[in-house]
DNA sequence: GAAGGTCAAGGCCAAA
DNA sequence: TTTGGCCTTGACCTTC
């Protein structure tokens, strides 16, 4: 639980600081898997054989097979064997080279989301799985997790914006924040979805705005938002 | 190893993901809306809220803060506010986010590595700690709260966004906007909530919106919370 | 009962 | 972009 904005967010002056370890007494012994021993099956990965790290999702996993079970299950991705034969090899040398293979022996192993050790999996049809390592990711629906919810709204919208090809809007800086001041205050008071429409037209002004007609739109959905907002939280005022 | 910690962001990760996952045991059918009722405040953890296990180095604090505070205090970190303010919120949700100040409102909740009860660490700031730690993003406690809370949030959002290569784009950005303003209005009211689904139609025609089907999924959430949400605020009235 | 210990889950990010 | 190594977190366990 998270909630980061920090990939966006990376700043690029000073890694350096936030943490300054004092004292060098690290006494940790490293935790490098006892390579006295020779490795016990236990120790090897269950998907393709490479030195597991211990359990993850329910079986001794590599780290690889770990990070990449756990991106195709947030992901929710659906890999094809390009070979169409959904037999690839899948060992040290060759799990990346097929994905969807790769899944499969995953899941076939009896990797799942949960973690659940004796998961059983033989009769599943390698895609049908899909369902099963499916994450929650939307669980319960209390109004608690509205804001995780809001958050989540708020990454991905911001998420989706970097990946555009985008376009400063060089002369809108200033207004942008201070709708973005606006919105923040929100919590405060209902008003301020007013004044999107109000700092509209500068923001329309400006050039490389391709439809006003949509920002309109938006506004009016915005007034008709309010207005229904005003009306129950302040029946007893006058227009606001 | 300790090195890694010098990479943590002022903003934390993706809202999406990291504050969703840590801690999100979505076990917990009791904690609604009226969490003062349900358990008592000798049961919840002095530092972020969340529910304690019992006393831990002097005060009761959460498995999650305990582990924490013993982590830090172990290897000596010391950590720094990327924000720089040091008035980080420190809630359930949002306790990864700066260690800095999850640390030092341990310290000042009277967390001690000998676990004395009643260590005065209020010499600073007596009073505000109370209250200032107490605030959190969303709840609407003081008007000033509210105040600091959107200042600080304007100010991170500034400082990432100067940092941002990207820029905004030419068509959707008012779009973001509004939607973010939604998005933040939540914690006061549900109704804005309605019109995710109604923007949504133009930001899926937008080029670069990678999961439509995520999004909707997320409006989908939406919606189902805001039904709940309205039949237990507003039970009297029909359909909003 | 509250320390300390354990170890997957999940996060970050350099490198491929 | 994807991979995978390494890190922190926190629920659980063991020890004192």
């Amino acid at each position: 639980m998270e909630a980061h904005l920090s990939k966006i967010s990376t700043l690029p002056a000073s890694p350096t600081e936030s943490a300054v370890s004092v004292g060098m007494d690290e006494s940790r012994a490293d935790k490098s898997p006892a390579p006295g021993k020779s490795l016990s099956p236990a120790l090897l990965c269950k998907v393709c054989g490479d030195r597991s790290s211990g359990k993850h999702y329910g079986i001794y996993a590599c780290n690889g097979c770990s990070g990449f079970f756990k991106r195709s299950v947030r992901r929710k991705l659906i890999y094809r064997c390009q070979a169409g034969t959904g037999m690839c090899p899948v060992d040290k040398a060759h799990r990346n080279q097929c994905q969807a293979c790769r899944l499969k022996k995953c899941l076939q192993a009896g990797m799942n989301k949960d973690g659940d050790e004796n998961i059983d999996v033989t009769s599943n049809e390698p895609e049908r799985t899909s369902s099963e390592y499916q994450m929650s990711l939307y669980p319960s629906s209390s109004l608690e997790n509205v804001y995780e919810t809001s958050a989540r709204l708020l990454f991905m919208a911001v998420k989706w914006a970097k990946n555009l090809p985008v376009i400063l809007l060089e002369e809108a800086w200033s207004e942008l924040f201070l709708l973005c001041a606006i919105q923040w205050s929100l919590p405060l008071d209902s008003c301020p979805l007013l004044s999107v429409p109000e700092l509209s037209p500068t923001l329309q002004e400006t050039r490389g705005l391709k439809d006003p007609e949509q920002v309109e739109n938006l506004q009016d959905q915005s007034q008709v938002m309010l207005g229904q907002h005003s009306r129950t939280h302040y029946p007893s005022q006058p227009v606001r």
